[in-house]
DNA sequence: GTAAAATGTAATAATATTTGTTACAGTTAA
DNA sequence: TTAACTGTAACAAATATTATTACATTTTAC
């Protein structure tokens, strides 16, 4: 039996996430419900609490509960850079999948994953290595 | 009624299509079936030959039918980078997907998307910049 | 103290996407 | 004329993502 080892970035986590942020970066000091959030992004409330959750162990952001509860950014926004919040969605590679159980008899089959691997962390290097010069409250400040 | 419009990167195309081609380059001048290429990489020959149909589209591969037909490389391996590659199976941004229907009576969720956009031509660009270096000739090399 | 409006989270359902499979028509060489 | 291919449509299965429901718990305001 074969357990599944590689989910995927086909999703909208980083988008969603780095929406989240951004509203509490750009309302700091006020707690804003997971339903005003959500509100602007347009969807489930429920994924914006789970999402905020993520954002607490992290220990970004506080939450308050209760009648007037909510969430606010607890680390300064200067402090955040977008490759933290894309280590935090990523879950898969920048350039897919690998195949797994390729045929070791073959000589293609038996190193594509190594030499793949080698394209994965350079890339993914690129990647991290632009975004961490970009501050959640640099990205911020474009909006206005 | 909505259209769906971004499918994603969720997946094993990048590397099942540099698996076959890698196997074409390096058998030079001999005519592989998909049934040899998907043995090599343990998935079903259908979904070889459909990515065979596009590889065909391209101009890089010809195929030969009947009994003892297969696939050949018609395009010298170093006229082929990585980044041809790249964007021939790619069909989702880096960095995920946007949330369709953000609030536009949101200051944040007005222009969110546009923000996102910029980082993900810019990250694009990196990562076929990278890739756009390595032909498959280089990378076959590798094996040997 | 009680109602209203939050968070936290489990469980489940609905969609979407990817991968696999079956089937068979057409092609070509021996 | 059979065997072994390609080409492709149609469908099925597996996997992943997103949405929803439900409800326990917390806290404020009245």
């Amino acid at each position: 039996m074969d357990v599944y080892l590689c989910p995927d970035m086909n999703n909208t986590r980083f988008a969603t996430v780095l929406h989240i942020l951004a509203m509490l970066a750009d309302s700091e000091g006020v707690w804003l419900s997971s339903d005003w959030i959500a509100g602007s992004i347009n969807i489930n409330p429920v994924m914006v609490r789970k999402e905020l959750g993520l954002l607490q162990d992290r220990g970004w952001v506080v939450s308050r509960k209760g009648k007037v509860g909510g969430y606010m950014l607890q680390t300064p926004a200067k402090g955040i850079s977008l490759a933290d919040i894309y280590g935090l969605v990523k879950n898969t590679e920048v350039l897919g999948r690998k195949n797994r159980h390729t045929n070791p008899q073959c000589p293609i089959g038996k190193d594509i994953n190594r030499q793949l691997e080698g394209l994965f962390s350079h890339t993914e290097g690129l990647v991290s290595g632009y975004l961490r010069e970009i501050t959640l409250d640099a990205f911020v400040k474009q909006f206005h």
